[in-house]
DNA sequence: TTGAAAGCGCTAACAT
DNA sequence: ATGTTAGCGCTTTCAA
């Protein structure tokens, strides 16, 4: 069994609580200073958290609670949360529910079995209804990239209005009119907004919207290539499309690849998220870029703000809308 | 404050033990059992499991550290192994390491003060020393991917030589001669027994093994890119590369492209891991596939083996190899 | 500055 | 089948 603060009283001779008020950086003589750290090497003594947890009623853990690991946007923003969270002492449990209702509700009772201090949430359950519980409990929750109705609380966006708007003015200001979308599943949040984005563009630019160019997709890999080899199909004229997520970008670009399409002479396309790929794809991708670092260090410092700053939160929700960024490949072609 | 076992206790007039046996599977009249269940939804209890963990000395938590949770490889074989964690009960604590040995040392300590049961590990340091303590507790460590000296555990691998050979066999079989390698770090297992591989191929093939022929890059995008440019630079004659990562697999694809290589009339590819990136290249590269979630599940279930027959471990170490797949594309050309 | 002691919520041994 | 109780390793009053 591993060492405990006993087994260093006992060698030192010193009573528990001063053992104690070493770790929470109390007063300590110098001399017992001493004592106790040569007794911790020797013990090989490691502070036991999970004592620490039920005493303060505080694991230092946060649940994370996202769609799919396994999808390079998530993945990039848990890689960056976890880095600056555990640089401050805190652990993260990842549940990954699947885009599963059901699952995402039990990952959030999983989570406050384990008394997490808080939990950041991708939601895939729009009401919200999964988080309501823990909400009660007092304890902080961050959303991540989508907002819900039912919960009160702070979330870090992307203007994804913006970002489709900005990518289909593109298109539009270098000549094409017939511009098709791949959009996400209508109840996803960011879907709804991406798509608002399209509509937005196009009026402003006084060109009609029509039913035929919007494939309504819904995230996936092979959701892209059926989303573009429909488009294709049923719009001959149709000499550009825009693709609003990076796993359909990948499905887009493996439909055109299959059909045989060539870009940009056939189509141009504009995708979503992954630089690298878009680096990779022949010709360049031209991409609308989220700041997944900075939206990972702001839902990380937000946390931190709430589990450090304890009781004192100013009662205003916090809600910042980040920018994308269009990044030029090759992928657009000018029309005369 | 959550609701306590002592509450139930209060409300149903029973005993603290009786209300532990329910939700530990002890019988329990049929009356009593009603009545617990009543109070624990107008309590809204759940188990602490941070308490329960603090008594039988065992967090029903596994701790993951990693060398890059943002690289496909890696990302794919946690949410597989989560996955079958989690639906057991035990929560993961991810740990990115980002390659370096002394935040993975760091990682570990973390763990250990966080009590996990035990440790998965794709290991950065390949002397193990960073593990040596924890494998003193007597808890379970499994590897993923790549072997170490200093500790003997049970580990989960991948055929890595033989995937090389059967790569490098694809081009010679196709009339290939002059064949360059992308390999990894020199330091790194995966990457030795990759390169043994190659060398093994050619040789068994009567083809002399040219230095110049030979990149060894770091596994990064980067690295891949650098690479590419290198080998076409300085091998004219070369008429075929394969790459042994994903990153620098897509890498080499970037450098392609700037350098505008068409493949495979004029430079055959063989590239690693991640079939639907192969297929979103032009033409659809071919792989060699590596059995990413059979990894993540053999790895889950060795390290549920050891912590669900405590004890009774058979002594023996584990150690299976799993293989790889060709996956065939377009980008190998056969020669006259 | 240091020590003694209570108690966080649970499990398990023992008694009934 | 159920109740009583000690104790897991820590923090935190309260005294000294």
């Amino acid at each position: 069994m591993a060492a405990t603060m006993k087994d260093i009283a006992r060698r030192t001779g010193l009573g528990l609580a001063t053992i104690s008020s070493y770790f929470n950086g109390g007063n300590v003589r110098e001399k017992n200073r001493i004592k106790i750290e040569e007794a911790i090497e020797e013990l090989h003594y490691e502070v036991n958290e999970v004592a620490r947890g039920l005493k303060t009623n505080a694991t230092r853990t946060i649940g994370v609670v996202i769609p799919e690991l396994n999808n390079t946007f998530c993945a990039e923003i848990i890689t960056g949360m976890e880095d600056v969270l555990r640089s401050h002492g805190y652990a993260t449990i990842v549940c990954d529910c699947r885009t599963d209702k059901k699952l995402e509700r039990e990952a959030v009772e999983f989570l406050i079995r384990r008394r997490v201090d808080g939990i950041i949430n991708m939601p895939v359950d729009e009401e919200g209804n999964h988080l309501k519980r823990f909400q009660k409990m007092g304890k902080p929750i961050v959303l991540i990239d989508r907002k819900i109705q039912g919960i009160d609380c702070d979330s870090v966006l992307v203007d994804n209005k913006k970002a489709a708007e900005d990518a289909v003015r593109y298109f539009i200001g270098r000549g094409h009119r017939n511009i098709g979308i791949i959009g996400g599943p209508e109840e996803v949040f960011t879907a709804q907004e991406r798509m608002a984005g399209y509509y937005k563009a196009l009026e402003s630019a006084g060109i009609p919207v029509r039913e035929s160019l919007i494939w309504h997709g819904d995230y996936t890999i092979q959701g892209g290539v059926r989303g573009l080899e429909e488009l294709v199909q049923n719009n001959p004229e149709m000499t550009a499309v825009f693709v609003t997520n990076y796993e359909m970008t990948m499905g887009a670009m493996i439909g055109v690849n299959e059909l045989g399409i060539r870009i940009p002479e056939q189509l141009s396309m504009i995708g979503f998220d992954n630089l690298q790929f878009a680096r990779a794809c022949n010709p360049k991708l031209t991409i609308v870029a989220q700041p997944t670092d900075g939206i990972a260090r702001e839902v990380a410092k937000v946390m931190l703000n709430h589990l450090e700053n304890a009781g004192e939160t100013s009662g205003e929700l916090f809600s910042e809308k980040l920018e994308t960024e269009i990044i030029a490949g090759k992928s657009v072609r000018v029309l005369a």
